[in-house]
DNA sequence: AACCATTTTTAGAATAATTCTAATTTTTAT
DNA sequence: ATAAAAATTAGAATTATTCTAAAAATGGTT
């Protein structure tokens, strides 16, 4: 049907960064020149819409897109970079201690990532220092 | 010293609706009506910096300012309402299934509030229906 | 009170991300 | 081959946010 949707669906898959539809449109571009903002986003909301990739956003970035399959992300506070984490679902527990019937979670774990942390110890890495983190006290 | 920022504080904390900066911009504005939108951004970031409030985003709409304390959101699928909701605090938890130490997390559970919910029955809902949903697939 | 330095606010232009609109092209079904 | 439907293009428009430079407010010193 769509002629970019699949490519744009593989462009998401196959990459682990979480592209933004930029990020996308110049990936599809390589490929196919003449291809213009307005279709990328169009085909990421139809993706969107038929739950074949999920939009993340975090706050002050683009939004960006993943893959569907369950799976949480670790963000770092200072560089703002995402990596999957593969956590166990924790749906069930969240339906009981919400007391609602859940269709999905969401969850961000923000830590600082080892190219961020202070460098030697990091075992009392506690705070972000307030000055020096471009983000702190987003929560995206 | 900031004229504005414990104003702001006051309306962001007074409110439970997680208010956009516009929003916030709006009700300065009753009391100030010479604000302009940059000083409630300046303050904003100035406040987020300091701790005193928490941007939070979700896929597809302007940033919203929470509350510091902690506490997490349901997020109606349909409408996109999002109300807040006090689990327990799960970074312990988290801390050891991700093998990390974390600074904190973002959690938001997707549901069907009560006025987007088919009425009648509601134990059977299990998705949504992907024509109906405006923002299906989004994770924010 | 007058002065200077610093901080905050204002006004409005600029940017970035996304959406919209209308025309054109491609695809599909007949 | 043709009509109808769907997708894509081009580019303008909108929205949220940031930036910049000037003006105003504030604070501390003499």
């Amino acid at each position: 049907m769509a002629k970019y949707a699949e490519k744009i669906l593989e462009i998401v898959e196959s990459r682990c960064s979480h592209p933004t539809a930029e990020e996308i449109f110049y990936a599809l571009r390589r490929d196919y020149p003449r291809v213009v903002r307005a279709t990328v986003y169009n085909n990421l909301h139809r993706l969107c819409k038929e739950q074949r990739i999920a939009k993340v956003s975090l706050a002050g970035m683009p939004d960006r897109y993943d893959r569907i399959a369950r799976h949480d992300h670790l963000v770092c506070r200072k560089c703002g970079r995402v990596v999957d984490i593969e956590l166990p679902d924790l749906t069930k527990q969240l339906e009981e201690q919400a007391g609602q019937p859940l269709l999905s979670y969401d969850l961000k774990l923000f830590y600082l990532c080892e190219d961020c942390r202070p460098a030697g110890r990091q075992a009392d890495v506690v705070a972000v220092d307030s000055a020096a983190s471009a983000s702190s006290g987003d929560i995206g």
